[in-house]
This record gives C-alpha cells, sequence and structure tokens, in this order.
DNA sequence: TTAGGGTTAG
C-alpha cells in the first residue's frame, strides 16, 4: 500500500507519494474550491411542511396564524408533533387524512415507527378512515420494525377497505424482507409482481431488491439485475448504480467500480456527489491518495460539490493514518466554507488522537463537540471509552459510562464489549462479569464476540474451568460462532502449558462440525514447538498440507523458530529452504534468531544470504 | 396532495 506523506497548510495540502526516489507532489487547493453545500434536515422539511400546512388555513387571522408560526418553529421532537397531531383531532371538521399522513411521513423519517402506529390507531379511535398512503406508511413501520407478520397483516385491511395493494406498497414488503435479511423471500415477491399485470417493478422496486443483494454481499446478482434493467424492464437511475458503485467499492473492488462508473457516464447517467463520496471512501481505504484527489477534482470541475460526508471520509481517511493535523486542517476548510462539522467528523478526529494514545487531546473534541451543541451518541462515547481503556485508564472508562448514562445516551453492545475486554485484559475478571451481567439485565443481549472477549480474558488469566463453562455456555446457546472461539481457548491451553488439553480440543473440531483454519494449525503448531514436540508440529504441517490448508509465512516461522529452539538446526535449515522454495520471508524474529546463532558460530553464514527476502 | 430504494464514523 503507498502510504502518503502529507504536509498541510490551511491553504492547501501538499501531497506526495514517496516511492524511492520518485515523488510527486500535488496541491490540493480544497479551500479554494470548495463552496459551501448546506444541507437540510430532515427536521427543517417537517417544519416546512407544516408551515405550509398552516399557511393553507384560509380561515386563520393572519394575527393567529403568526402565533402558529412562531410557535410551530420550535418543533424539534416528537413531543411538539404528538401536540400538532392532539391539535388536529380537536379540529371540527377534521382535517383530511392526507393531513394527517404527512404528520405519520415526518415521524416515520426520524424514524419514531411505534409512534406511528399508535398515532394511526388514535385516527381510527377518531374516525378518520385511512386510505392506501396511510396503510403503506403502516406497513412500512411495521418493516423497520421487524415485525414483518404484523406488516403483511396490513393487507388484509386494504382488502377489507376495498383498496388494492399497489406497487409502493409490494416495494415496501420487499424492503421489509431485505431489513430482515430475508432476501430469498424478498427475491420471490420480486418475481410475483414481474409476473402480475398490473403491478410490474418500477425503478424503486429495482433498487430495493439491487441494495439487499448487495448487503448480502452478491455484487454479481445486482449487476445482472441491473443488465436486465438496461435490457428494457426499467430504466436505471443514478441510485441504482450507486448502490452497486458502493457496494463495490466496500468491497475493495474500486476498478470494478470505476468501470460501472464509466459505463454508466456513457450511458448518460450523471453521477452526483454520493458517486464520488462512494469512489473516494473505496480508494481512500486502498490508500490511494493520488486517486482521491483526482477524483475530487474531476468532481469539483463537473460542478458536483464536496459535502459533509465527502470531508468525513477525508478527516476518518487522515485519523486512521495518524495524521491528525492533516484531518484538522480538512475541518478547518470545511469551516470556512460553512459546512457545519457533525458527530461523525468530531468522532473521527477522536479516534485519530486516541489512536496515538493521546486521550486529553481527544477529549478537548469532545468538549469543543460538546460546547457547539453537537450530538453526542453512543459512539462518541465509545470512542473515549475505547482510549481510555487501551492504556488501562479503567477509572476514567468507567466514569464515562457513568457519564453517557447520566445524558441519557443509551450503552450498546460495542460500548460493553469495550469495557468488558478492558477489564479483562487488567485480569479484572470479576469486574468484567458484573458488566456481562448488568448489560443482560438491561436487556441487551451478550454476542458472540462478547463471549470470545470473556473467554479470551480468562484463558490468558489461566481460568480454564471457567472459560470451559463459558464455552459449554454458548454452545448450549446455540449462537452463531464460528472457529475463532475455539482458536481463543487453544491458545490459551498452549500458552498456559497444556498442549494436551489443547490438543484434545483441536482434534474435537470436527466432531463439532467446524474446520481448523490456517490459524487454528499455527497455534497449535506453536503449542507443539513450545512444548518440545517438534515432531508432532511436523506431523500437523503435513497434515494441514493433506486436508487442503496451505501453510502461510507465519506457519513456517513458527515451525523454524521451534526448531531451532529445541536445538534442531538440520531440520530447520531444511524447513528454510522449503519456505523459501514456497516463495515466503522469514520474519524480523527468525532472521535475529538466525544471526544470534551465527554470531555464536552455529549455522552456516551462507543460510543469511539465502533467507533474505527477494521483496 | 400525502406512501417505497442509495452515501459518511466503530
Amino acid at each position: 500500500m503507498m502510504r502518503a506523506t502529507i504536509a498541510a497548510s490551511s491553504s492547501s495540502l501538499k501531497v506526495g507519494y514517496g516511492s524511492g526516489s520518485c515523488t510527486t507532489r500535488l496541491r490540493l487547493k480544497l479551500k479554494d474550491m470548495l463552496p459551501c453545500l448546506v444541507q437540510s434536515s430532515s427536521v427543517v422539511v417537517f417544519f416546512n411542511n407544516y408551515l405550509a400546512l398552516f399557511h393553507s388555513r384560509t380561515s386563520e387571522s393572519t394575527e393567529s396564524r403568526n402565533t402558529q408560526q412562531h410557535r410551530l418553529v420550535k418543533i424539534t421532537n416528537v413531543e411538539d408533533a404528538l401536540d400538532v397531531f392532539d391539535e388536529m383531532l380537536q379540529r371540527r371538521p377534521l382535517p383530511s387524512v392526507v393531513h394527517f399522513n404527512q404528520i405519520l411521513t415526518q415521524l416515520a423519517k426520524l424514524k419514531h415507527y411505534s409512534t406511528v402506529i399508535s398515532l394511526n390507531n388514535k385516527m381510527g379511535v377518531s374516525g378518520i378512515c385511512p386510505d392506501v398512503y396511510t396503510l403503506s406508511i403502516i406497513v412500512n413501520c411495521f418493516c423497520h420494525l421487524h415485525q414483518m407478520g404484523f406488516g403483511l397483516s396490513v393487507l388484509g385491511n386494504f382488502f377489507k377497505l376495498g383498496f388494492e395493494p399497489n406497487i409502493t406498497t409490494y416495494t415496501t414488503l420487499i424492503n421489509g424482507f431485505i431489513l430482515q435479511n430475508r432476501v430469498a423471500e424478498a427475491a420471490t415477491l420480486f418475481k410475483k409482481m414481474l409476473d402480475s399485470g398490473n403491478c410490474k417493478p418500477n425503478v424503486v422496486t429495482f433498487g430495493t431488491l439491487v441494495k439487499g443483494l448487495c448487503a448480502k454481499g452478491n455484487n454479481t446478482a445486482a449487476i445482472q439485475l441491473l443488465k436486465k434493467m438496461e435490457e428494457g424492464a426499467c430504466k436505471p437511475n443514478i441510485v441504482i448504480y450507486n448502490t452497486i458503485i458502493d457496494s463495490l467499492c466496500k468491497d475493495t473492488l474500486v476498478a470494478d467500480a470505476q468501470n460501472l462508473f464509466s459505463e454508466m457516464t456513457s450511458k448518460g447517467v450523471a453521477p452526483n456527489v454520493r458517486t464520488y463520496n462512494s469512489l473516494i471512501h473505496g480508494v481512500c481505504k486502498l490508500g490511494n491518495w493520488k486517486e482521491a484527489t483526482r477524483l475530487l477534482n474531476e468532481m469539483v470541475s463537473k460542478h458536483i460539490f464536496p459535502n459533509v460526508c465527502t470531508f468525513n471520509v477525508l478527516v476518518d481517511t487522515f485519523c486512521k493514518e495518524g495524521m491528525v493535523q492533516e484531518a484538522r486542517s480538512v475541518v478547518e476548510m470545511m469551516i470556512q466554507r460553512d459546512i457545519e462539522p457533525s458527530t461523525i467528523t468530531y468522532s473521527s478526529l477522536m479516534d485519530g488522537y486516541c489512536l496515538r494514545g493521546e486521550m486529553d487531546e481527544a477529549k478537548k473534541v469532545f468538549e469543543v463537540m460538546l460546547s457547539k451543541g453537537c450530538m453526542v451518541d453512543a459512539h462518541s462515547y465509545n470512542i473515549l471509552i475505547n482510549g481510555c481503556c487501551k492504556l488501562k485508564r479503567m477509572d476514567d472508562a468507567r466514569m464515562l459510562f457513568l457519564e453517557m448514562s447520566h445524558r441519557g445516551i443509551v450503552p450498546n453492545m460495542v460500548t460493553y464489549n469495550t469495557l468488558i475486554d478492558g477489564f479483562c485484559k487488567m485480569g479484572r475478571i470479576q469486574d468484567a462479569h458484573n458488566l456481562l451481567s448488568q448489560m443482560q439485565a438491561l436487556g441487551q443481549l451478550p454476542n458472540v464476540r462478547t463471549y470470545n472477549i470473556l473467554l479470551d480474558g480468562l484463558s490468558k488469566n489461566q481460568q480454564f474451568p471457567k472459560a470451559v463453562e463459558l464455552l459449554e455456555e454458548m454452545e448450549g446457546k446455540k449462537l452463531d460462532f464460528d472457529i475463532v472461539t475455539y482458536n481463543i481457548l487453544i491458545q490459551g491451553l498452549c500458552r498456559a502449558e497444556k498442549v494436551e488439553y489443547a490438543w484434545d480440543l483441536f482434534q474435537s473440531l470436527s466432531l463439532k462440525g467446524i474446520q481448523p483454519d490456517v490459524r487454528s494449525y499455527n497455534i497449535m503448531i506453536s503449542g507443539f514447538c513450545n512444548g518440545g514436540l517438534t515432531c508432532e508440529a511436523e506431523n500437523l504441517l503435513r497434515e494441514m498440507e493433506e486436508r487442503g490448508r496451505s501453510p502461510d509465512d507465519c506457519t513456517y516461522n513458527t515451525i523454524i523458530r521451534g526448531f531451532f529452539n529445541n536445538n534442531d538446526t538440520s531440520r530447520a535449515v531444511r524447513l528454510i529452504q522449503e519456505m523459501v522454495e514456497r516463495g515466503f520471508c522469514a520474519d524480523a524474529s527468525t532472521v535475529e534468531l538466525i544471526v544470534n546463532l551465527l554470531s555464536k558460530d552455529e549455522v552456516n553464514p551462507a543460510l543469511l544470504a539465502f533467507i533474505k527476502c527477494p521483496r
């Protein structure tokens, strides 16, 4: 991966790509190129709709309307929306169902799905008859609440009221299946629509299924669906292309994404800021700053201007590369362009500082975030908590955990897992267990990761009876766990010099229907070597090949070090030859070992030249 | 004059 060296100033970023003597210098004159782009939030849309709604009341006096407007502008939450709803219910004659639908729509956009359901019930009690729009909104809310059964049962209401579900209704249901990871059922309903006479899928229906396929990692099927559209089923729009381009970028298939991008533009579909954001994110993840710069320049030349997401990608990438100062320069640019840094911007910056162990700086960013009235969420706290845990400042981590609760922010799975891991790494197993009980008591069910963290903590602290008990608890819960869990315990047993138990567990894997991966073999081989069982280690090396698991660099380095440490130099040398023939290299610690042996005159100096890595 | 699909931080 190419690593960029960047010198930043507030007006430009000088991006250099060090590659031997050949260094290109590029200037990113972002500041001069990017005009501001202010996005309206859904809350603003919400206000505007209500202002329009009340403007339409011709019977009201100007004075009362001004009072209403003044009051409505203050609507920022569900409570205020509920007040408006109740007020509407008391008006006579009752406003039309259309106006109620508008409220339901806005609440659904704010993700208050269960509120929508209860308001709909209230409407029914008040004698307001739902229309096709109302019922579709309700289907959508049930889908988002993962209550597909109720969503499907609304179809009965359609027929009862003499309505026919339409393309929107079916598309909503397809989306519901996808939200529940039931892509096959989504595809079946889609097919039924294709075969139907009057409910053929439209571009939104296709887009919904494309999203589902991409979410499943099935880019090929998504592209096939796109081809079907291009063949005439329905003209694909930018949303369809963006979904697939984004999915390809997330799978690091950036070249494929760029090919699709070219295909799209050649067909006359113009890219937008989201297309560029996905591509820039894709190339940034690969460390390709040069391409990111080219894309930024290209989008601006097309009058497509970077938005807060574009900047967030840049801030995050700089932070992940440890270049927090450069990230700060990007934030400066955002502010100069009147683009307000978001929760994500500040969270990335905090993460950047935490990765460098600079907790005080991270906390300062957090203070800025609070002082600017920027929303703080569980993720913001998780970053700080993780930073404290990594520095073994568990008391600070616990304080932050309490502070977030006081602010009314509900700790999520990541919060608990981070803290449990922190306690385990400090050997404070009881504290970790207490947190596990606390999360369960609060209705947060531990996931495989939680158990793996605890298992790792128990085995590193040599509490094997408890570790085995936990493993059995996991097996009993039928959690969707895999080889990672067993590798943790096998490694723990090996480190505790309980190689026989580790080997028993390793051998029991096939009975459990779980296949060991390369890491399992490496752990076991290392365990054998450390226990002086070099023959067993070599046997396992051969066995893994027979079972179709190719050894990697780590396998060879582990076993070679094992032979050297067990004074079996000739077998070590033979394996070095085998490793080099297979194109693997000696790692730093193997080289160090050989150099030490050379200094003691215990190996042939020719060996050093032999192990030199061609890379 | 209202319903359904796409982007960013673990």
